[in-house]
DNA sequence: TTTATATAGTTGTTTAAACAACTATATGCC
DNA sequence: GGCATATAGTTGTTTAAACAACTATATAAA
């Protein structure tokens, strides 16, 4: 038994908790210095749809690693906020595409910086190398687990 | 700029999401199979009161890393589900200490054991090392964020 | 063609996180 | 002692996650 060698409980609190929970509050305080009036969850979805426009929620959800209710939901307050539009598909009409408004495009290069800023906050002190292989045991965690 | 060769956002969504997500996701599934109904929120509020039992709502925010208001409403729901009581201390009135019931302390072995279960699950093809480095390099991020 | 099944998205409900504002008790200083 | 300040906990509000149940459209099989 390799793994008993550490203590579980504590790992658990590690992967789920602490580190997310500090960088999540520190983006969104920074967001909110920088009078970016959104939460750090609608920023995962406009992420990717500055990568790519015009995503169904589908794939919203498995790029965001959400379940459907959540995207409706974010797309719904997105929406209210006027950064994005549900657009229904004509090929399949079950579909809608969201797409940015022109709103949400000018948040992109503010949001970004303030994201690379946090990012270089929360990983002071880390080598590339030690990075990779945190990415990589979340990665494995995530594929041992769906 | 050397931590300018990743990218950032998705180091982020690791960070904040997939992970830790898909680990609770998990772990609240191995406990519904085994009829334990407690959310993993409520698990790790009891999970340090095995390990001692009596502490604060103030060392459980301390130690679950949550505000105030989450443990308030944690101890709200696991009240209800008598598995904690609340009881003021008598050294300092502002204080309750927080103590398991027989209930409380029946649920220890089980979970812990689910827990066990899936961290081996979530774990498999990881070496301690790697795993050690993953820890070290959430900690860290805790620490610059706090 | 119609019937079954899969897929895309929505709605309802419970639980929790984050933040601000609040009450009550304790402590330190004059 | 009395006042300022710090600490412990609660309440209100908004946003989100998870899950079940649901509607609507598309696809495949009989």
């Amino acid at each position: 038994m390799p793994n008993n060698q550490f203590k579980r409980g504590e790992l658990y609190s590690f992967i789920t908790g602490k580190a997310s929970t500090a960088i999540g509050r520190r983006l969104q305080k920074n967001f909110k210095e920088a009078n970016v009036e959104i939460t750090i969850e609608q920023w995962s979805v406009l992420y990717h749809l500055w990568k790519q426009d015009g995503l169904s929620q589908q794939q919203l959800c498995d790029a965001t690693f959400r379940d459907k209710p959540s995207i409706t939901r974010l797309v719904d307050n997105l929406e209210k906020l006027k950064l994005v539009k549900r657009v229904a598909s004509k090929d399949d009409r079950r579909m809608n595409m969201i797409y940015l408004t022109n709103e949400a495009q000018v948040l992109q290069e503010k949001t970004m910086g303030l994201a690379n800023q946090t990012l270089n906050e929360a990983l002071g002190g880390v080598t590339i190398e030690e990075i990779e292989i945190a990415k990589m045991v979340l990665q494995k965690v995530y594929d041992n687990l769906s």
